[in-house]
DNA sequence: ACGAAATGCGCCACCGGTGTCGCAGTTGAT
DNA sequence: ATCAACTGCGACACCGGTGGCGCATTTCGT
């Protein structure tokens, strides 16, 4: 909502700044999410006046990191083919990605301008292909997907010496949580065969 | 830790005003857990100043307002007979007094200080209980605490009209809970017979 | 090398929330 | 009925965070 489409040219120099902006107040704000401007502007190595310099506001600067992320996720969406693949599978793909978003993630969605009717849908339409598919029997994607963002933060706060994880890369963490959340929706995993 | 203890006397009408403000904060603050004291005094017919008078600060207002609903789950776990009844009886019932909580949920658990030692340790013992008697797979008590507190939430917040509920009393939220988390960890529901 | 543009820095105004005080009026205990 | 205690109200100081300048300095584009 800032600095974009220029009829008059951005110099190099302020886009970086820019980027490191949005890059520090993601980190700083991960962790205290009402922390001040002027910590992310300390953060990014740049004084405050920069930072409204380049966001007019507070919630520039925030909306600004909401669409940032909302896209992210919506291109993890893409890249997990969640609309295409066997859903399980997506499943499994979508879920790695989030978790290497992970610094993101808690106030990711505490903001949720983040969580795009795109990204939604996207979702949705996951849980709606997993029931198709057999691999849940809950009907409403609606449900799934609640189950799967509450689930998501659970897993992710989990520490890494939990008996839960083997080991702390993502693919235990997110086995974890595609496991819990099939059972949860009434699936069977791991699957019988 | 205010107003209690009395080596001089209360008046009964000052104790009424410490009931009403812990009453009004704990509505004021389940829909908005930042809203300033102002509106508490408003909710509870109050000037503010008489907030500050009987809590010194905000922060023992959160304080006693912690105290009071840790004692309350204390209680509801109890009368759940977490430790004696059948655990599955015991969740479903102490899952209905949880719901019947639900104005302060949300901040509730937030306010982590409510989650004291004694209703961790609680819901945890609940949790090997269930492990015990087969209802749940899962090993790691804590792990089914996270996930319990966790769906807790989302299925307060589920809209009454959700295809997921029978009607919107306890019993269908209850219900659902269970359901939903017994399986997550690993049971079987509802149970084969 | 030159001008345009962005930066750092200090300063100030403003806002919302908190906490304190005193005073006048009301309510409760005995 | 009387006194003590509590209340409402308004005023005030204080604090942290936000946002806006202006100016001297550095950095980038060409």
């Amino acid at each position: 909502m800032d600095a974009d489409a220029a009829p008059r040219r951005v110099r190099a120099d302020a886009e970086r700044s820019t980027a490191r902006i949005l890059e520090a107040a993601e980190a700083v704000l991960a962790e205290d999410p009402t922390a001040p401007l002027e910590r992310i502007a300390d953060a990014a190595g740049l004084a405050r006046a920069t930072v409204h310099r380049r966001f007019s506001s507070r919630a520039a600067l925030l909306d600004a990191l909401a669409a940032q992320l909302a896209q992210r996720y919506v291109q993890g969406l893409a890249e997990a083919r969640v609309d295409t693949a066997p859903p399980v599978d997506a499943m499994l793909r979508m879920t790695e990605t989030a978790f290497a978003l992970k610094l993101a993630h808690r106030f990711a969605v505490q903001l949720t301008a983040s969580m795009t009717p795109e990204v939604q849908g996207g979702l949705d339409r996951l849980f709606a292909r997993l029931r198709e598919a057999g691999a849940i029997t809950a009907p409403d994607p609606t449900w799934g997907r609640r189950v799967y963002l509450a689930l998501l933060h659970e897993v992710n706060d989990l520490p890494a010496d939990s008996p839960m994880l083997d080991g702390d890369d993502l693919a235990a963490r997110a086995g974890l949580l595609v496991g819990t959340v099939l059972r949860a929706l009434g699936g069977v995993w791991p699957p019988a065969r």
